[in-house]
RNA sequence: GGGUGGUUUCCCGAGUGGCCAAAGGGGACAGACUGUAAAUCUGCUGCACAUUGCUUCGGUGGUUCGAAUCCACCACCACCCA
């Protein structure tokens, strides 16, 4: 099977601008492309994560990669597919950012003997003279054209400004830029990239008289049609700092039932066949499925070895319960008042609720267990012998850690 | 620059002087049922030394016994006119 044809069979390809030629170009690893990641947060995060495995397979296939951190992009902000406007980043986030991304990006894709490029549009867009861009490539930008973009549609209701409005041109420039530096001939991205996409290939095409490609990808959209990889509390990130190894694992082992095999096509690179053969799981075999994409996906993003340290930890808690891989919280003498501790402050203290009036209604809903005994009454105290064993505290179904006395 | 409307708790959104920690919906959280899924039902959703106290309704100041509600100024947003 092709590369082409292997994206195309993972429901990855969204739109392209010339199939047949593009089909050709990664199939015989012709293609230099580009992907760009703005700097947004000190993290990448599972939209990324996609991106970066569609760099990796065609990498494989022998095309070359050329990663840009948007470290000037992201001074304007992309409004797609947002409602509202972007909050403007300091230069020193976005100057951090740009390092976390760095160092995050390398662990992932090879960029030793130039098999890879890492590029960073700051370089070029910074300097840039406003009057000379203006004249340089202004001309060919149509207001009426860029208004009708589905990018700004939505904005059109609630406002846009002129800041991100330009963004879309900053995006097509790059694509112009690294062409002639590079040799740049095509650009992937996640599909509400495809309008700033085509602006380059235009640009380039009008500039240089020269043919480049674009293609997206699709966005990770769950059954409900909402975006994949965001918790409550923010999106799933690929720092373990950020989240852990655990909690990510455990997002992937929570999918619902109607998205596991897509997740497992579009993020894993098990073979297809081994995939397909799955469509014929139902009910809770589903579950296996799901064990196989968490520990894949797991492993991926934070190795082998922390994978199977989330996966036994999730054993331990659903199952056998073994406390070896829990994850651990450290209470010290702080915590304490008069050598003791209540359960209330003991949530708050390992992080299972946000505050006392939280931990009181889990205990009153009959929510929290220690060692595997409810806890009913919110006035339960701990000396701190009680630490000297194994204790384990759990908060609802999934939240749960081991304690240990410092 | 001028005019009009708006800014409410995680989100949407009610509230136009005391009965407001603030209706309703969504989401989140907890419980039941399950398969660590979905659907459904119940509870719950500012903080705390918890039948009470404290802090919230864009910001600052004022009127009042009492302000999310009235007044002044400021900031931001939307629409219309220029």
């Amino acid at each position: 099977m092709t590369v082409y044809d292997e994206l195309v069979a993972r429901g990855l390809i969204a739109q392209v601008t010339d199939e047949e030629e593009i089909k050709d170009m990664i199939n015989n690893g012709k293609a230099v492309f580009y992907i760009g990641f703005d700097p947004t947060a000190d993290s990448l995060h599972v939209g990324h994560f996609m991106a970066l495995c569609l760099m990796k397979r065609l990498q494989m296939a022998g095309n070359k990669p050329v990663a840009l951190i948007g470290g000037g992009t992201a001074m304007i902000g992309d409004p797609s597919g947002r409602t509202d406007m972007r909050q403007m980043m300091t230069k020193e986030t976005i100057a951090h950012n740009v390092e976390c991304f760095k160092k995050q990006m390398s662990r992932f894709i090879d960029f030793s003997d130039d098999k890879a490029i890492l590029v960073n549009n700051a370089d070029w867009l910074l300097d840039l003279n406003y009057v000379d861009v203006l004249r340089e490539v202004g001309p060919h930008f149509s207001v009426n054209r860029m208004l009708t973009a589905e990018c700004y549609k939505q904005r059109m209701e609630r406002g846009l400004s002129f800041l991100e409005f330009n963004y879309m041109i900053m995006q097509s420039y790059d694509f112009y830029m690294l062409y002639q530096k590079y040799g740049c001939n095509m650009q992937f991205g996640g599909d509400d990239q495809w309008s700033n996409m085509l602006g380059g290939t235009e640009l380039i095409r009008r500039k240089l008289g020269k043919d480049a490609y674009a293609m997206t990808i699709n966005l990770l959209l769950n059954s409900e049609g909402k975006k994949m990889g965001k918790t409550q509390s923010g999106a799933v990130w690929l720092d373990p700092n950020k989240t852990s190894p655990f909690e990510f694992y455990q997002y992937w082992r929570n999918v619902s039932d109607a998205d596991v095999l897509k997740c497992l096509k579009m993020l894993t690179f098990l073979p297809l066949e081994e995939i397909n053969a799955m469509e014929s799981w139902e009910g809770s075999q589903l579950n296996e499925a799901k064990n196989i994409l968490a520990f894949e996906l797991t492993k991926l993003v934070h190795g082998e070895e922390e994978a199977q340290k989330a996966k036994e930890a999730s054993l331990a808690l659903f199952s056998t319960g073994s406390a070896a891989n829990m994850p651990t919280e450290q209470i010290t003498d702080k915590d304490f008042r008069e050598g003791q501790i209540d359960i209330l402050q003991l949530l708050v203290s390992a992080g299972l609720t946000a505050s006392r009036s939280e931990a009181r209604r889990a205990v009153e809903q009959g929510g929290v267990t220690v060692n595997g005994e409810k806890v009913t009454d919110i006035h339960t105290v701990y000396g701190v012998d009680a630490f000297a064993e194994e204790f384990v505290l759990k908060k609802g179904k999934k939240k749960f850690c081991k304690i240990e006395y410092k």
